[in-house]
DNA sequence: AGTTTCAGTGTACGCACGTTCACTGAAAGG
DNA sequence: CCTTTCAGTGAACGTGCGTACACTGAAACT
């Protein structure tokens, strides 16, 4: 049986959904209460049982979305063997992702710059972090005696560059990924070599 | 004295000078007829006299907006000499020219993914002009052999770091300008050196 | 068994929106 | 000088919005 929790829990989820579907078109910006509401087949005053405003249920997706980030960077930790196989094996992982995934991450891009002041803040503390983990992993590639500073430089343009790809991503056919996946390679790639060949070079 | 038309583009000017200050807060999707009119200082009907929609005017503002940008490399070009410098160049261009017209920079960040489909497509189509004349630049650059296909790769990577910085740039303080700059030279340096040593190394 | 809690209901409100239409009055043009 | 053009007016419309309020009825608690 269904306690009275679980179908509030329930009820939730379906709101969340509902919102990350109907986000797609509009922007959270153009997301009404009632649209949602209707969506969900609840009576719209019913939505406060659940979330204060809109912008509430905008973290809420915010926070989910970077969950799904984040499992994407684990997926990518296990299993790192040569740093020629992890340029491959992160585009894959990444396009998978966000293919599979597209709702999360579309709402990422749109809402990084999109209509609320507080769902918009909460995205780019989300993505400081992201960044900041990235760096701890960087750290961990034979690139000796780099600051964190560095690092966080580095993994600041690989994450823009990520940014990019899933936007393109996102907007593309099927037919078109195996030239997304080569871009991404190859920009990967020249972020790499860039960061060791500049950096050794300086210290000599 | 002041023509009929004369007086007719500058209510056009201000209003688009209108929509575009108030899209700074809420995106062209939260912007309405009803505002700009107001702002402006005329009754909302008349606006249709001056756009059908405001898809119209976001068009518009689209156009104004890359007018800027493209008006922005051309600085660069101008006076451009050892390849060490050109960076220095680049990214004190780019501060200097986000800073004196936020409007149109913020306007392209936001729209890019914003609300309306149009305006959106509009913004992506002039970004791949954009990432294409930036790649016959750097066909000029000493990358001998380069394919332009593999050109446009690097273009594409170095335009996506541009709006990165450019976003960094329009919510940052006055104070944090120095290490944007220090970040944006750094991963420019790391994208050109890293296409040089990775290309050079792959024809070998 | 009796009471409390609370997710969801239904009505009603005032407001801002886009768009319509017939209009005005001064500039442009014959 | 008389006519045409046309940027801007002003009233009116239907719609969707957020939110208030009093409510219901079943689950949860005592």
């Amino acid at each position: 049986m269904e306690s009275r929790s679980d179908k509030k829990e329930r009820t939730r989820r379906a709101i969340l959904d509902a919102a990350l579907g109907l986000t797609e078109d509009t922007g959270l910006a153009g997301l009404s209460l009632r649209q949602v509401a209707k969506e969900v087949g609840i009576v719209p005053t019913a939505f406060y049982r659940h979330f204060d405003s809109i912008d509430q249920l905008g973290l809420a997706l915010v926070e989910e979305s970077f969950s799904s980030l984040r499992a994407m960077i684990r997926d990518v930790r296990q299993g790192s063997p040569s740093l020629g196989q992890i340029v491959d094996r992160s585009v894959d992982v990444l396009v998978e992702h966000v293919r599979a995934d597209r709702a999360h991450f579309g709402f990422i891009a749109r809402e990084q710059s999109g209509g609320s002041a507080v769902v918009r803040d909460a995205v780019r503390r989300q993505f400081e972090l992201f960044e900041r983990e990235l760096s701890l992993d960087l750290a961990r590639l034979p690139m000796d005696h780099w600051s964190s500073a560095d690092l966080q430089i580095l993994s600041n343009l690989i994450v823009g560059a990520m940014i990019t790809t899933s936007e393109s991503i996102l907007h593309a056919e099927a037919r078109d990924l195996p030239e997304i996946r080569h871009r991404a390679r190859s920009q990967l790639m020249m972020m790499i070599v860039g960061a060791l060949n500049w950096k050794s070079r300086e210290q000599t």
